[in-house]
DNA sequence: CGACTTTTCGAAAACGTTTGCCAACCTACC
DNA sequence: GGTAGGTTGGCAAACGTTTTCGAAAAGTCG
């Protein structure tokens, strides 16, 4: 591979003028620098990333932590974080929690080997946080996805789960359901949390007892979904809003497995709106979660942040706190 | 962040005995090597990515490229790679290509960059060659996954699709169709060329004639067989070999849409088992890949060319060619 | 105890960039 | 023609490692 010292040996010129040609600095004569650039790009150079990071102490990458990358829950996130790191020119570094961004080293290879300029992390389990003040001692730029956290100084942007668990819940008691079940998923995280909670809201507005039975136990993951729909089933509700749509895709295939029909015997109304939900059996009624825009603003925020820290301005103390709206979709399962 | 100079100092010590303590290098005594190891796990101490691999000329990186990582096929293949790159201590960096390896500037990153020390290129578009010269002429490891490639220095991985066509038409045959439709993937790709090749090869068999009216071209996506599917309606099949499961959620769509009942009036088979293909409405007949065996393998066959070229072995000039076995899995849409 | 071998350690170069500082050059103005 | 001011280019240090080579220390053996 050619380096800069070729083609300052080429052009007759120092190296020094050739990285400054090359970024475009100022200080180098318009001549010249074309004539570099020309060199460079005859000889096919490409800068040595690692000799660059060395000396700018920068990575111009973005490591991406989440529980685990192949979930289809996350692939409008990622969509939407690549649109923003094309436009940037910062290159995405995923790597998978599965659930436990702590534990593992993989957050320490990306942030002590000095991999990464900045972190998005979507969905920590809440128990977690000494990586949050790690992250913050260390002074590394970071946004957390799907999570509230209340010092002021980390940005997060997350869905109000509750009114979306609201929404949903109270569709249902609109359709004329009483008995209500509720899957929940795995409650290390906030937005299982908020989720109950936003059901439990809206059963309480309808004057519906809360009872503790009617809420299974899931894991956001179809098997999970399937399991706890069976557990649910001799309970005798008529209707059941699902924390997420992949266990909802498991409860459907419990009720069907069960000789009933969806949502005349059991209406089911899922959270998410995942692409597959319009295909289900019946199609799934859910509530949208904005994933792309979602993922995008996590990187808006990130690279904003890295982009006033490269030009040198003071940073505002206080994080960027973002949250967004849900939506009703209602498709044939409620 | 603490520097091997750093701990040198403390250990009153040279760091080039720091660097070797640290790294299990033959040459340093071991009373030494654990007070040093004490100090450097005191300070928190990692070494520097961009430093160690300027250096090395190595970025203990391996790039995946493949069209669209959040599509839902390729998640099996991902945890297999992870699988091997957790045991083999690589990290991995991925990208999308959007069908177009050689477009774009992701591969240069990539490797001119230095960035990464290998490979895998899964599902490139077959018109697609410059970019293997350049690897190949650059002597940049690589393995090529779901395309074969006849140069016996590529290291290829794929499945035999040509074998997995042909059963999934057998199978309707034997079911008693004669009217078989196809819905075929992007024809740029040598999958979709094979299971077309396989389609006809049952049909060959059966005595049935071949019919370019019978096949509808597709794109891989949902959407695609949808739209496929809604050609073929007209025709009359009684069944439709569906060159992928994600296209074959677009052509249950379709035909539950017309109000036809699959399997009695249409009788599908997909290809892929992707996860959700046990939840599709009827439980969808399919060919399974192993997916995450490939992922396996493209990464096990990859380490272990960079496991040779660091220990200095002369790597065997001929690359590596594997070819999977496809499986026919019997739900109930066929 | 001396000669030799082996082990342990240190100095320094190298990897390819960026950047602060200074020197040289050019322009223009008096 | 001299000087001030601005523009352009070069030198050298620095970033944090690894690695080669040689020196010093330690161990071995007669």
């Amino acid at each position: 591979m050619a380096t800069i010292k070729d083609i300052a040996r080429i052009a007759g010129v120092a190296p020094s003028v050739v990285s400054r040609a090359l970024n475009n600095k100022y200080g180098v004569k318009e001549s010249t620098r074309q004539r570099i650039i020309q060199i460079a790009r005859e000889l096919g150079y490409y800068p040595n990333s690692a000799a660059r990071s060395l000396v700018t102490r920068r990575s111009e990458t973005i490591g991406i932590v989440m529980a685990d990358i192949s979930e289809p829950f996350y692939s409008q996130s990622i969509k939407g974080m690549e649109y923003v790191a094309k436009q940037t020119g910062y290159t995405l570094l995923f790597s998978n929690s599965y659930e436990n961004v702590e534990q593992g080293q993989v957050l320490h290879k990306m942030i002590s080997g000095e991999r990464v300029d900045g972190l998005v992390i979507v969905g920590s389990n809440i128990q977690e946080k000494s990586f949050i003040s790690l992250l913050l001692e260390r002074d590394i730029p970071f946004v957390l996805v799907e999570r509230k956290f209340s010092d002021p100084r980390v940005n997060c942007i997350w869905l109000d789960n509750v009114k979306g668990g609201y929404m949903a819940t109270k569709y249902l008691i609109e359709k004329g359901h009483r008995r209500i079940g509720h899957i929940a998923g795995n409650l290390y995280f906030q937005v299982a949390l908020d989720r109950i909670e936003g059901y439990k809201r809206a059963l309480a507005e309808a004057g519906i007892d809360f009872s503790q039975e009617w809420v299974a136990a899931g894991d956001f993951l179809t098997h999970g979904g399937y399991r706890a729909m069976k557990e649910l089933l001799p309970l005798g509700c008529t209707a059941v809003f699902v924390a997420n749509d992949a266990m909802a895709y498991g409860a459907l295939r419990a009720i069907s497995e069960a000789g009933l029909k969806v949502p005349d015997d059991i209406a089911i109304v899922g959270f998410d709106d995942l692409e597959f939900s319009s295909l289900t059996n019946p199609p799934l009624t859910t509530i949208r979660q904005p994933r792309y825009e979602m993922g995008r603003k996590s990187l808006e925020i990130l690279t904003s942040i890295l982009r006033e820290r490269r030009s040198g301005d003071e940073a505002s103390p206080d994080g960027v706190k973002v949250c967004f709206q849900p939506e009703l979709i209602v498709r044939q399962s409620a």
